[in-house]
DNA sequence: TCGTTTTCCTAACCCAGGTCAACGTTTTCG
DNA sequence: CGAAAACGTTGACCTGGGTTAGGAAAACGA
């Protein structure tokens, strides 16, 4: 069934068929409808997901507003790397978008994958490196970049967000209000 | 010589005698005077580097004006660690900001320490986790606390950096201009 | 030591984005 | 299907921070 993620494994580390087999065997599957959250600020997170269909996306609550800090789409990884590695209570809360077919890797099935096969240290040191480059390439782009050039950023490099992601959402991972995209976007529109 | 390293690491690892001596054989020490550049953008970052004495920072170029993402004083590690990994050019500058001393990692070292004397990837894994919680931290600092709260919390967690830190690099790692930093810092005298 | 930077502050004015409120459209779901 | 909720847009107005232009004091370096 987990064809899908061992393909994607597959790209950065070579698994024999034993191998396959153990990892399959830690795949949980889990499905979450429109709206459902899979994580909620203050829980421990204490598993990496695979996102087979859908999409997710984590944000923050300060002070009754939300920010969005990033959307997931299939075959995409998320874990709060953070909580998991140090056991502390996340301040992040893990919503579906749309309905959301996903494979969870629990951190105890995955520990126990590291003793049994040591093959995939490389797998939870991969996915330690993406989570760093994500938040770092996340805080370039809000320290560098104006509201515009955010979302012009954003329509180059992941029109996809813009197409499936209601607007609001958008506007909250631009870090702008609702009302100000919208402005943004009509002075886009008429400027070129 | 690079004691003040070994007991920092020995407060998350075990080493022997042995290994205290192959770490302190790649330990090069290498001094910057003030306002020198450690690393410039276009650069590839080969290592990671210990601060013995005085204060570095890190800053982005964006259109003429400087971003300051970070400063690390005694006792801390720096490296841009998506360069180190990917070997790709840094968008990052180093600057010593105190005549300051360093002892420098080198990668090629570095990796053939970790084929001598395995215990040190465990090294590397927290040189790893904690340039990723790092990063986490300024992200969640920057989008989830206006730029008064940020002044606040700097001024609460690390006094140390208000004291050493001219105002205008502060500034410039809070999101503002040093004339709104001033502006802010005026505010809070009156108001309590 | 003395001139040159560097640093910090102030004030007047400007603008991007926030706030509040209203309104039309689309989606959702009983 | 129809009511209710969610969503996107617009307008009027406000505000935090940017911009520009000073000027004084502290730190530096020849």
């Amino acid at each position: 069934m987990p064809d899908v993620v061992l393909d994607q494994i597959a790209q950065f580390m070579t698994i024999n068929a034993t191998e396959r087999a153990a990892f399959s065997a830690i795949c949980r599957p889990r499905t979450l409808r429109k709206k459902e959250l899979l994580l909620r600020e203050g829980d421990v997170c204490r598993f990496a997901a695979f996102v087979r269909t859908g999409c997710l996306r984590y944000f923050y609550s300060v002070e009754g507003a939300e920010h969005t800090g990033q959307f997931f789409f299939e075959n995409s990884w998320y874990t709060d790397y953070a909580s998991f590695l140090t056991g502390e209570p996340t301040r992040q809360s893990i919503q579906a978008l749309e309905p959301t077919e996903l494979f969870l890797l629990h951190r105890d099935d995955l520990e126990a994958l590291y003793r049994t096969h040591p093959t995939f240290e490389r797998f939870g040191r991969v996915m330690a490196e993406r989570a760093f480059l994500g938040v770092r390439h996340r805080t370039e782009f809000l320290t560098n970049l104006s509201a515009e050039e955010r979302y012009r950023q954003l329509l180059r490099e992941r029109p996809k967000v813009l197409e499936r992601v209601p607007q609001h959402y958008i506007a909250s991972y631009l870090g702008v209000k609702p009302e100000s995209l919208s402005r943004i976007r009509k002075r886009l529109l008429g400027g070129g």
